[in-house]
DNA sequence: AATATGCACAACCGCCTTTTG
DNA sequence: ACAAAAGGCGGTTGTGCATAT
């Protein structure tokens, strides 16, 4: 892929993107692949801007990062997105717009690019054909569904979704460090030390947590009928098919099954989520909820309904903090 | 069979934020 | 406190493939 030249605008810090003599662009070679992949695994990845010098690849850090995080990265999930994917990313969305790094984070294995793009590209596109604003999850010749004071609420909501998703993210910072790397003492790798340890954690409202419980117990797509739609595809499904949080703390962590600390990058076990089975699209053409205009129409009343829940069962909270601070 | 169209997704760009010295 | 460097994010585009005409 040869894009044409575009005109190249220095960027504030000198660090022009895909820039630079001999660097290259375009598609990553399987040979530049094994190189990069080679290098992390040894040395952990450290500044990114030097590592291509060191792992012998004619591109610029940048690249490399991008490379890496959306496709080399052993725990990236590949494939179509389940059901239960579509639902979380939607009801975030509604939540956080297109913060699509804070929604990955809620998603486990799943790249902000491939949600974007799987947003872009199948969602948005369903949401707007059935009359649905993709951005506001409102039909489009509605009235206001929500008061302003949920949608304070949601405001909140999504602050401390993004709270969470960077406090998931932290350790990012580190070194990916497969099974085989070697020892920590390498001058690779860390190059930020780990802030203060987290808080205590103490329990809190789960909002998202509540509305998907009222969300999705009252559409008539429950788990039973799921499997026996995926039964019906020959595909399987033997775990809950929501990947709610079970869990959250005040300092914005939450519980999402049991997490590991694997060398100095900590994951949240995905287990429950392996055991799911990509759905093939074509085979939910006709069965789909997803894709089915009934589904948006219900789905646009228990949005509003979701609300509706939120308040009823948390009426104590009747005027949120106007600043949320996480 | 040839061409047009649509789709999926990898990759880039440029801006913003965070970290470092 | 500040500037520079590095990293991260969201928007966008180009390419290859599949399907329709």
């Amino acid at each position: 892929m040869v894009r044409p030249e575009k005109k190249k605008k220095q960027n504030n810090n000198g660090n022009m993107s895909g820039l630079g003599v001999g660097l290259k662009k375009g598609p990553w070679t399987p040979e530049e692949d094994r190189k990069l992949l080679s290098y992390i695994q040894q040395f952990g990845h450290g500044s990114w801007r030097s590592l291509p010098a060191k792992a012998g690849l004619k591109r610029c850090g940048k690249s490399c990062r991008l490379r890496w995080t959306n496709y080399l990265r052993p725990d990236i999930k590949r494939g179509k997105f389940s059901l239960e994917e579509e639902r979380t990313i939607i009801q975030l969305h509604a939540l956080l717009g297109n913060r699509w790094s804070t929604i990955a984070a809620h998603l486990p294995r799943r790249t902000d690019n491939e949600i974007k793009n799987h947003w872009n590209s199948h969602i948005k596109k369903r949401m707007t054909k059935m009359g649905i604003d993709p951005m506001t999850h409102k039909p489009k010749n509605s009235t206001q569904l929500l008061s302003s004071k949920l949608n304070h609420m949601a405001q909140w909501e999504a602050a401390r979704l993004e709270a969470e998703a960077r406090l998931v993210q932290k350790p990012k910072n580190h070194p990916i460090q497969p099974p085989c790397l070697v020892s920590p003492s390498s001058n690779h790798g860390h190059h930020k030390t780990p802030t203060k340890p987290p808080p205590p954690l103490l329990p809190c409202l789960d909002i998202l947590k509540v509305w998907q419980g009222n969300l999705w117990s009252n559409y008539s797509i429950n788990n039973e009928n799921l499997q026996s739609l995926i039964s019906n595809s020959n595909a399987s499904v033997t775990t809950p098919a929501m990947p709610v949080l079970t869990q959250v703390y005040t300092n914005g962590s939450c519980d999402q099954g049991p997490a590991t600390k694997y060398n100095h990058h900590i994951e949240t076990q995905t287990d429950p989520f392996e055991e799911f089975a990509y759905i093939d699209d074509a085979n939910f053409t006709d069965g789909d909820p997803l894709r089915s205009p009934d589904y948006w129409e219900e789905f646009v009343d228990l949005l509003d309904g979701g609300w509706k829940s939120i308040t009823n069962n948390f009426g104590m909270i009747t005027s949120p903090p106007t600043s949320p601070v996480f």
